[in-house]
DNA sequence: TCCTTGTTCAACCGAAAGGTTGAGGAAGGA
DNA sequence: TCCTTCCTCAACCTTTCGGTTGAACAAGGA
């Protein structure tokens, strides 16, 4: 999978993954620490952490035997960019149509008053 | 994978399926139209579709034998809240930690390290 | 009624994801 | 030097994913 938008997405689409992202905002840590609180091996959580690393979503140095795990918050914009986008155009289209019914003239059909298109 | 979130997520990590619904922002579309730009089956898709509506990205309506597929923009709010936590945490603390390293007098040892509270 | 169009369901296939165990590398400390 | 700790790599297994083909269903139109 190569383009960096989807590698990210699909990054966060594994609630462990979310979750250790959560535990790194508060603060860097190890994989031994990152770990602790999941019922899977060191081995799973290195590769989940691999996944994140991959999607630029965090980064590790190293600190003597330690690999510290830090979270990188600029890889998020990639994201937020392309949901914003479409979204405003759907909220836009969405909009519009609901003018269009509003300046219709009333066709004895119920108005679209607090309209939910389904 | 039963939480909206990954659902979510996991939906937009397509490639074709974030294609299909910047197509579908622009306008509704029938399953046979947004199948047209890409060289797989229809069922393909119609599987996609159903990844999508499943998401909550995705609603479809029955016109005659067609069924045409609209974009739900309020789903998008779930990513977004949880993208702007992490990223504002992770950007605080970032932020904090520049100014610790600014604020310290020029030491010639290694900074003591950021609150990781292991 | 039968036919055509639009769509979905079912079964299958190869590749990738997420997990395991076991071994190995890197960097101190005794 | 040898040992211990922290971490990753390699091989394997099972489930899910994205695709296929083939059949079926739904709703007009002839």
């Amino acid at each position: 999978m190569a383009d960096p938008l989807s590698r990210v997405f699909s990054a966060l689409a594994d609630p462990t993954r979310r979750d250790i992202v959560a535990r790194l905002a508060v603060g860097d840590a190890t994989v031994n620490e990152l770990a602790a609180p999941y019922d899977v091996t060191v081995q799973a959580v290195s590769k989940h952490l691999k996944v994140l690393e991959d999607a630029g979503l965090v980064s590790r140095s190293r600190e003597a035997q330690r690999r510290p795990v830090h979270l990188e918050a600029e890889v998020f914009d990639l994201m937020t960019t392309w949901i914003e986008r479409y979204r405003r155009r759907a909220e836009e289209r969405y909009r519009r149509l609901d003018d269009v019914l509003r300046s219709m003239p009333d066709v004895s059909a119920p108005p679209p008053q607090e309209g939910n298109p389904s």
